[in-house]
DNA sequence: GTCTATACACCGATAGAC
DNA sequence: GTCTATCGGTGTATAGAC
């Protein structure tokens, strides 16, 4: 049971070489372009030049790749927040992070797929704890050195940013204004009291 | 090209008919429950004991019954909006209606098909712009009346409110609690500042 | 490692009978 | 209004050669 041949005992490409990647790379590609409906393992080979049959080479089933293609974009998201998180001015950088994130209609299709695929939920809720615990930790210091207290607890104001980061995102995509500069002159404001301007 | 026979010239089954809103009920069952790679014409034929062929006899295609579904959906969210709006405690019963809105599954799955099908796309937009205009009417209103100023303008609390609320239902259906009593508690002290505890 | 070939199921949509 | 029957296409996944 190595890394060529998992469970089933059917031979199994290696996670992390270049064809892994490039069809990491593909999938994604296609589920932000495309949505995914277009997801499928046809297409994902057509994307990277190579024949249907080598995706299930590297991956048991479809889903598997989904949930790769996932781990890895969860884990690049994680590694930009700690390293804003270590930056001079820590909060803004999480917030800029955030609201630069991976496109929202990426993130829209990974949330209606992990309705069906159990495995991928798991990862979804994993990478939305620890990225609030980021964000937490990150508030938590910069409020106390700015000598600065909120109504709310910093776990009420890491949730606050992140779900509307995520809405500002989503809707500007498709087109909706109202509300979004008003919000973003408040974050710019609080930034500011925290000596992050 | 009366109710019966669309521009295509096919016969159709009239909108509003019993079978119709079968239909509609269905597809937003399975949506629901299984998500959207289950929403297909026979998997709704099945769902409400029918025949296949009978749902292309009330809608031209799979997307057209999808619309269709949000369509009715949406109007049904924005009449409890309305009512919520005219009652006596309007902020409050509005923030109610939002949390207690269409399971957060339904959302997701709807968001993930808008960036598919052009025409849903376009509803979703209107759904959202309307109730955002309800939301920012109701809480002007109730500003005035209780004499209390914010640092964000209506509009931009409208925005913060209706991510949040819709933050909480998702993160709730995935298991996730990280800050959601910190907001539930911020959001009732300030309805309570509203005149509206 | 990568390929050809293929089994098998399901999908959207339509023709035309009753 | 509702049905049977069906076309043409696409999907996942596997067997086994090179």
């Amino acid at each position: 049971m190595d890394a060529t041949t998992q469970q089933s005992g059917r031979r199994m490409g290696p996670p992390g070489s270049e064809n892994w990647h490039a069809m990491l790379d593909g999938a994604e590609a296609i589920l932000r372009d495309e949505g995914h409906a277009a997801l499928t393992s046809r297409r994902v080979a057509e994307q990277i030049g190579v024949k249907q049959r080598l995706v299930y080479y590297y991956f048991r089933t479809m889903d598997e790749l989904i949930i790769e293609t996932f781990k890895r974009l969860s884990e690049r998201e994680l590694a930009r927040l700690n390293q804003a998180r270590a930056s001079a001015k820590p909060v803004r950088e999480i917030w800029d992070v955030c609201i630069h994130t991976t496109d929202a209609r990426l993130v829209s299709q990974f949330m209606a797929l992990a309705h069906r695929i159990e495995g991928l939920a798991k990862e979804v809720v994993h990478f939305v704890e620890e990225s609030r615990r980021i964000q937490v930790e990150a508030l938590t210091e910069a409020m106390e050195r700015a000598g600065k207290t909120t109504r709310v607890t910093p776990a009420g104001l890491a949730l606050l940013a992140t779900s509307v980061a995520l809405a500002l995102t989503r809707e500007g995509q498709l087109g909706i204004s109202a509300g979004h500069e008003d919000v973003r002159v408040l974050v710019d404001e609080f930034l500011g009291e925290l000596g992050e301007g």
